[in-house]
DNA sequence: TGGTCATGTGACTGGGTGGTCACGTGGGGT
DNA sequence: ACCCCACGTGACCACCCAGTCACATGACCA
């Protein structure tokens, strides 16, 4: 957490501060980032910083906890975030729409929400991010566990397999699927977040639409005989 | 590529640079990888290095896409490399078996082969990063149109998403699911690579079976009259 | 006016990096 | 005995980093 100096300071200069540092974790690793090129960019000494964050990894963590999740929930609690929705596939749909409108509002936070999940940056990082993800998939296996008790999901399979797989969708493949809709990568993305702005909405409920039939009916081609498919 | 003085040195020596060097750069992103730990570990002079190998990216390349790749082709090749299998599933369970297998058995290299996906590091490794993909994807992308061509995969679903998916589930997701076997994340893993060795084969078929289940039919359950799934 | 206190500063420390280069060494060939 | 040449070396260069600290500034109060 910031030290109060920081939030004393001019809505201007916090805000710039924040916008630079912003930039800087979420185009690189925590490591690769520098503190020293947030300070250049800014006009400002280092010293300063160190007024306003106690070291480098308590600016990230603030960042990349509190505020991108806070401007994240913003964009879930909008369309959903019901704890028991009746149906889990819509739950989902509504999820990826609201984080589809997320990464293209704000490629760079939702950019920076992602690095959290990068492995190896040290362990108190590490410790902190293990957190984060436990709690994020302790939360989808309650929704998995409610819809397979209403009969809506299979019981067949692994819970920790759906688990994984469905918070991975939710966090990470959300981008992914972007990028692959728009042609690129996440080389290309990191360099220039801003293309994430050229998706339509429109195409983002078709990517939604496929992952839903995806979730519902595998990939394989449907047996036969069974009309209960739309087409 | 090597210089080819790295190949007249003694098979040992040889060896011991590869067996270090692969230690280095699995357990940390190419840019945090640092040449100076890979010779102090060796005992050998920095500017050794430089008669051996062009740069740091020449090391790697070589490492990540060279020696990697041959001795996860050796896995994969055991089993499968049938450029038109006659059943798409087979394959993708043929191909998790031997994933699984191989990350088991040389747990570094598998994780040094992933490292390879990690975007923003640098131009040129991004730029082979690319390349190498679109190589996988190519050919996952025949296998599933032909799959699709003999009515055994849905048509009704963008190509692009499925390719996505099946390629990242037969390169990363390979990872991701025995670790989730195994109770323990990616930090844990990169601390410890040789964790891997736990996880029994019979977990192995396990897993890929519920894969094949999923991709098959889809995370719902069943609709209420329908028989001809095992079970 | 003087004093206090929050804030700003940037040179500096100690440490790391990839890569270079002038030099050493030793085995063949002539 | 000579040289050559492949190989080995580690001090060194230029650069970057996170974090510190003695000092400067300026607002507010007595």
């Amino acid at each position: 957490m910031p030290k109060k100096t920081f939030f004393n300071l001019d809505d201007d200069k916090r805000e710039a501060i924040k916008q630079v540092a912003i930039d800087e974790f979420s185009s690189r690793t925590f490591n690769e980032a520098s503190l020293s090129r947030i300070v250049a960019r800014l006009g400002i000494a280092k010293g300063s910083m160190y007024q306003y964050f106690k070291n480098k990894l308590d600016l990230f963590a603030w960042l990349a906890f509190e505020e991108a999740g806070r401007l994240k929930m913003k964009y879930l609690s909008a369309d959903i975030l019901d704890p028991d929705p009746d149906d889990i596939f819509e739950f989902i749909h509504a999820s990826l729409i609201a984080g589809f409108t997320f990464t293209r509002e704000h490629p760079r936070v939702a950019r920076l929400a992602l690095r959290i999940m990068d492995p190896g940056s040290g362990d108190e990082l590490d410790a902190l991010s293990r957190a984060h993800r436990e709690r994020g998939q302790a939360y989808i296996r309650m929704l998995l566990t409610r819809a397979q008790a209403r009969g809506q999901v299979r019981d067949d399979i692994s819970m920790d397999v759906l688990v994984h797989f469905t918070h991975r969708l939710l966090g990470q493949d959300i981008l992914d699927l972007m990028l692959l809709a728009l042609d690129t990568d996440m080389a290309s993305f990191l360099a220039d977040p801003q293309i994430a702005k050229r998706l339509d909405e429109q195409t983002c409920h078709a990517i939604s639409d496929d992952i839903i039939a995806l979730l519902r009916g595998g990939i394989a081609a449907p047996a036969s005989s069974k009309p209960d498919e739309e087409e």
